[in-house]
DNA sequence: CACCTCTATCGTCTATAGACGATAGACGAT
DNA sequence: ATCGTCTATCGTCTATAGACGATAGAGGTG
């Protein structure tokens, strides 16, 4: 129980980290990254349906929450995948659903 | 590679479950339910600083993305976490988080 | 230098989220 | 039967999310 490394994340942040998450497109740009490392921009513009200005706002979104990073290559920009913010996430939601001790609901229940 | 219970998770899904967790009442009140096995709901109400009619909203969302279950109990409900859908926001989220290749944005910039 | 490609930002619009109070409805207890 | 407690739903309001087109600006390329 020692090794608090990046300490217990908050509701707030992990709220945060969910809600980068909670959009079909950034997912869908996430799993996008995570299938060839990196990525340049206009590949994942070209693989959306979505205005380019859209998914720049999605980008943006990711790149707040720390899930993407980006740097400037040639003419244009690279993303790339960060683990932090999604490690902090599947800990805790770990540690939530570890608790679960398969209560269904309908254990003792008002049949007084 | 059998195994494929439970199917992989679509973007929409994912994007579903993160959603519920994209608000700190709503975490807080998964962490409440974790700290306890089950909980009854007048217990919810009073731990967060929330109108009853807020928080009762926010149990419903988290039983729509099936993450909690509710069964009446005496007088008042019940409420219980459950497994699967967090489950599988993990496993999602683990895979991508997986094939991050420590990619930090700075290898072979621009300095061509 | 002029051009062209690529990305970020701005302004706008619509839809959804999240909060509240009021109230309805279920159910046990008296 | 009446009452009191507990929960869900309704209506409303405000704030934020998410989409778009237009446009600005950075930075290679010819």
């Amino acid at each position: 129980m020692a090794r608090r490394v990046s300490s217990p994340i908050t509701d707030e942040q992990l709220a945060t980290v969910a809600r980068a998450l909670a959009n079909p497109a950034r997912v869908r740009i996430l799993r996008l990254l995570a299938a060839q490392d990196q990525c340049r921009g206009s590949e994942v513009f070209a693989q959306l349906p979505l205005a380019q200005s859209t998914i720049s706002e999605h980008l943006r979104v990711l790149k707040q929450a720390g899930l993407i990073s980006s740097h400037p290559v040639g003419t244009g920009m690279v993303y790339c995948l960060q683990r932090g913010p999604a490690d902090q996430l599947l800990r805790a939601v770990g540690e939530i659903v570890d608790k679960v001790p398969e209560c269904d609901t309908r254990a003792e229940g008002r049949h007084h």
